[in-house]
DNA sequence: TTGATATATCTAGACTATCTATGTATCCTA
DNA sequence: TAGGATACATAGATAGTCTAGATATATCAA
């Protein structure tokens, strides 16, 4: 079963600042790192990722600086602003909210048609 | 603090499959209902809902029928079937798996600039 | 040295889906 | 009879993802 499109898009930006406000990273590790937090159930293409990285930095909630791999390849990194860790908890309670309202609607009627 | 667009829009459709569960239910008071749910916090335009019901029951994961108000009014009333429920399903299986990844990264550094 | 694979980033444009704005209509109350 | 609540609908703007295509370097094996 694949995951719904419009909740991984949901999900995509505070997984990304989630996982910056434990280290800096570059794209390409964070793809990786989501595909194993999610044991292989998200597989970010690189192609959607860095849009919403530039669209974060452009808001100011991240920024980037040129870092190097230990052979010299050279990696873009980002690292979270003040903004990004503020908008990072509000999007985080927002979360828990949806899902609260959402789990708390459990249960229902037995028949269908 | 509004809610980000996109988690809203993520769970609209769990949400509106959610009451459905419950009791058969129309558009006005789907709105209400979700307004109370949240303490105001989904103020949701009933255009932008009805689009959602509508796409709903093209995929015939609800269905409709026409019913009256006491007083008379007509109203369009909706109705959950099968596929909506698996449909409901999968989508709070899914909010749970990224809520649980979402909750599992909290914390993290504690300097910014 | 050549080809394959992994690493690394980027952008244009297609696509999807909400959301705003607007229109229609009825009932109730003052 | 005017205003507010109830009730539904759709066209088009808008936003934001995601696909597809492009570039480039390092490593390893044949």
């Amino acid at each position: 079963m694949a995951l719904a499109k419009g909740l991984v898009a949901a999900s995509a930006t505070p997984l990304i600042l989630s996982i910056l406000s434990h280290r800096d990273s570059y794209g390409y590790a964070i793809i990786e790192e989501v595909r194993k937090l999610s044991d292989g159930e998200l597989q970010w293409a690189d192609g959607m990722l860095y849009p919403i990285l530039h669209r974060l930095e452009d808001r100011q909630q991240i920024e980037s600086y040129w870092g190097a791999s230990e052979n010299g390849r050279k990696r873009k990194y980002y690292r979270l602003r003040k903004s990004g860790l503020k908008e990072l908890d509000e999007q985080r309670n927002n979360w828990n909210k949806l899902h609260a309202m959402l789990m708390n609607l459990k249960g229902g009627k037995a028949c269908f048609n």
